[in-house]
DNA sequence: GCGATCAGCT
DNA sequence: CACAGCTGATCGC
């Protein structure tokens, strides 16, 4: 969560992503993203009045975020005083106090963020220097270097401060898998589970904020198959998310939410409540995009793990990784760089510690050709500095190379704190440069990983789940969906829908018993995911046109 | 009655 | 396992 204060010190005319306190004075606003952490105080009244007197305060935001933000009715006061900026198109900005007249003048260019639809960073230039404000990003490493703006000819520009997102500051986020290898598990996940019969569903257990979308989209264009939400309003003017989102609950993957979802699922619900014909119930796996969850496992994972008889967590970041945002500073060499987040259990001078040595006084000595995963591979070995065969990938044009680069000889020892001794990656797969004894690439289907997954955990995400077979040592066994179903819809229907109570009686025990047992059991083995080891027993009612009413589009 | 803040809960 | 957000209680205006 962010706790920027709102004001850059080169630029204290201007607030960022606060809008409350000092910011009220502010000469121009700017916002990040749709995030309600970076909006504290953008509906507060006294900012309402200020805008009524005023006819030069603005707020600078992306087109997609002046979507977002004004489709929200407490903010549409904002209206006429949004100024949509294009990415990458630098723009000039008077700053202007409307009491004295006094006047300055800044640049300011918006650049991607890749942190959830509309995100991006501040870059402004000003007679104070140049600044950047990375709101929350996700960047992969590398892509720094591709970022034309950031650049002047074929050198880095003068930073003089960044102000950055660091919520994964932190060793214990060295390496965060690609949001590509983590869509490829939850793929791999989805296929497994919604090929069985169309009576299998997905519930993506996202929480209620902007950043999904990029799941939903490529999950819809994978499986030809929309993603049910609660609410697609916001993007009425965004076709290329619309597409791929419904509110017709036929669907078989699902991202809707109620106010006691996970109760719903425990009791084999849907949070919109949809069933299959005649109320039959869905046989339901909730997928809960996670980050600090895989952070804290100290064994190796991969992208997706199950932590229930029909729970599962998949790796999936908004924000840059501890490698990642060294890769990132460490190629723009600001003078100063100040966190925007302080994570949970570090204090500002913790992470202020671990920023410095990416500061420029730490750095700029000879030309040591930067190489940042080179540099972080040898680091765990020796302190030598090596070609690898990743350059190529990561820097398309050497001329984009810093200038003043030198390595810091502090950072060079930072690695060597992460929890992991061996500095081993923590998830089965991961960059492709890893060292040799690390599984190289994402194993499709790879996502059951029980026998390394921590004990308490799943522990106590399986007793979410009643057994009916009593004991742990029949967890093996047949799951019994007469009696799970039965024993929980008895006691909360909320849903009032009478073809639940009725379905749960009809629900014959053997005709679960022959649904894949082994995509429940507490197995680590991929093999047992093939749904065509199973033979789906759809209640014998449902016809043609029953499991239409489930997947028709 | 509203906003700010915090505990509690995902 | 706290990425972002909601609800409800309490307090002050």
């Amino acid at each position: 969560m962010s706790s920027f204060a709102g004001r850059m010190r080169e630029y204290p005319t201007i607030s960022l992503d606060r809008f409350d306190k000092e910011n009220l004075h502010a000469r121009a606003y700017f916002l990040s993203h749709c995030h309600k952490d970076h909006m504290k105080g953008l509906k507060g009244p006294l900012l309402k009045r200020k805008l009524k007197f005023s006819l030069t305060v603005k707020l600078y935001c992306s087109p997609v975020s002046k979507e977002l933000l004004l489709s929200n009715p407490k903010y549409v006061f904002w209206e006429k005083h949004v100024v949509a900026l294009e990415l990458e198109s630098p723009t000039q900005i008077s700053l202007v106090d409307e009491i004295s007249g006094e006047k300055e003048d800044v640049m300011v260019t918006l650049l991607p963020a890749g942190h959830c639809p509309g995100s991006v960073m501040f870059l402004v230039e000003g007679d104070r220097g140049t600044v950047l404000y990375t709101g929350d990003f996700r960047l992969a490493v590398g892509e720094v270097s591709r970022m034309e703006f950031l650049h002047s000819g074929s050198r880095v520009k003068d930073v003089q401060s960044v102000y950055l997102d660091t919520t994964f500051c932190d060793p214990k986020y060295f390496q965060i898998p690609s949001r590509e290898d983590c869509l490829d598990g939850i793929k791999e996940l989805v296929r497994s589970w919604i090929s069985i019969s169309t009576y299998h569903v997905i519930w993506l257990n996202c929480k209620a904020a902007y950043g999904y979308e990029y799941l939903f989209t490529h999950l819809s264009e994978e499986f030809g198959c929309q993603v049910h939400v609660n609410n697609l309003d916001m993007f009425r003017k965004m076709p290329d998310i619309l597409c791929h989102v419904t509110t017709n609950r036929a669907t078989q993957i699902h991202a809707c939410r109620h106010p006691t979802d996970e109760e719903f699922f425990r009791t084999s619900r849907l949070p919109c409540g949809m069933t299959g014909p005649d109320g039959t119930p869905l046989h339901i796996i909730s997928v809960k995009p996670s980050t600090i969850w895989f952070g804290e496992r100290s064994r190796r994972t991969s992208v997706v793990v199950k932590t229930g008889r029909s729970s599962y967590r998949a790796c999936f970041s908004f924000h840059s990784s501890y490698s990642e945002l060294i890769d990132f500073l460490l190629h723009l060499c600001p003078v100063n760089i100040h966190p925007n987040v302080i994570p949970v259990g570090r204090n500002v001078q913790e992470v202020k510690d671990i920023l410095k040595p990416m500061c420029r006084e730490y750095s700029g000595r000879t030309g040591i050709i930067y190489k940042p995963l080179g540099i972080l591979k040898r680091a765990r070995v020796d302190y030598t500095v090596e070609d690898s065969d990743s350059d190529s990938e990561l820097f398309d044009d050497e001329e984009l190379m810093p200038w003043r680069r030198k390595f810091p000889q502090s950072f060079q020892l930072l690695p060597l704190e992460a929890p992991d001794p061996e500095g081993a990656p923590r998830f089965v797969g991961g960059q492709p440069d890893m060292q040799e004894d690390q599984t190289p690439v994402l194993q499709p289907g790879s996502y059951m990983d029980c026998t390394e997954s921590n004990d308490d955990d799943d522990e106590q995400e399986e007793e979410e789940f009643p057994d009916p077979a009593g004991p742990k040592g029949a967890e093996r066994e047949s799951p019994r969906w007469e009696a799970f179903f039965t024993a929980e819809q008895v006691m909360t229907d909320e849903s009032s829908e009478p073809e639940n109570s009725q379905n749960s009686r009809t629900h014959p025990a053997g005709e679960t018993g022959s649904l894949s047992p082994k995509l429940f059991s507490d197995s680590d083995d991929d093999s047992n995911h093939d749904p065509t080891q199973s033979i789906p027993a759809p209640d014998p009612r449902s016809e043609a046109g029953g499991q239409d009413s489930v997947t028709g589009q």
